[in-house]
DNA sequence: TCGACAGTACGAGATTATCGAACTATGTTG
DNA sequence: CAACATAGTTCGATAATCTCGTACTGTCGA
């Protein structure tokens, strides 16, 4: 189970974080990540009628910016999101986004 | 002190808010704001070296954005947090963003 | 080994951001 | 009032980013 790259909890900023939240796709991603840790990034998208060479690009975003870890699970990826590092470096600041985005 | 167009407080959502958010130069703005309510948007833009057109460009998306009035003052533009609306829309939002980036 | 499956890489076109130069509108000064 | 300074916008060109179709890679099951 490889893990892709990834910033280190004290590396990540706060724009970059806002930034991958401040897309629509990305917020719902999020939304459900958050609900269901350890998914397949294609049973999250499910529904979302987005290509998959843009979902691609919407985890990656997702990834650089430390939100969620992707593991390469032989075929699939699994989206485990970074719940410790995130509320270790910004406490407080993803539990409001997902009360009102859900 | 003619007032530029910005959405309305229930027509206002999240991603945009948050877009507007994701960019260090606007979330620097929107901490000075915040601290400095009803100031020149010259004086919040003091010392970040960032071209006119360019601020005039972030000032439009942060009003847009629904984060900032922005209201004409003689030849000035004076900026005005929507603490009202924002608190209203979208509780518990910005307080935490705001403690992080300052 | 063969095909199906999950996702990536690449590249073209579209969208958005940056910023210099010219311009507008308002205030100030002689 | 004329002339000028101030504060910011508009326009247009360039750069950066996003979207997504096509082709490709790696993995699993039969």
């Amino acid at each position: 189970m490889r893990l892709l790259p990834e910033p280190a909890r004290e590396s990540m900023t706060l724009p970059p974080v806002l930034h991958a939240l401040g897309d629509p796709v990305r917020l719902e991603l999020v939304r459900r990540a958050w609900a269901s840790p350890d998914s397949h990034c294609s049973a999250l998208a499910e529904g979302m009628n987005v290509p998959l060479s843009t979902m691609t690009n919407h985890w990656r975003i997702l990834r650089e910016a430390g939100l969620v870890s992707v593991l390469v699970d032989g075929r699939h990826r699994r989206i485990r999101p970074r719940y410790g590092d995130l509320g270790d470096r910004f406490p407080g600041l993803l539990d409001p986004i997902l009360r009102l985005c859900s």
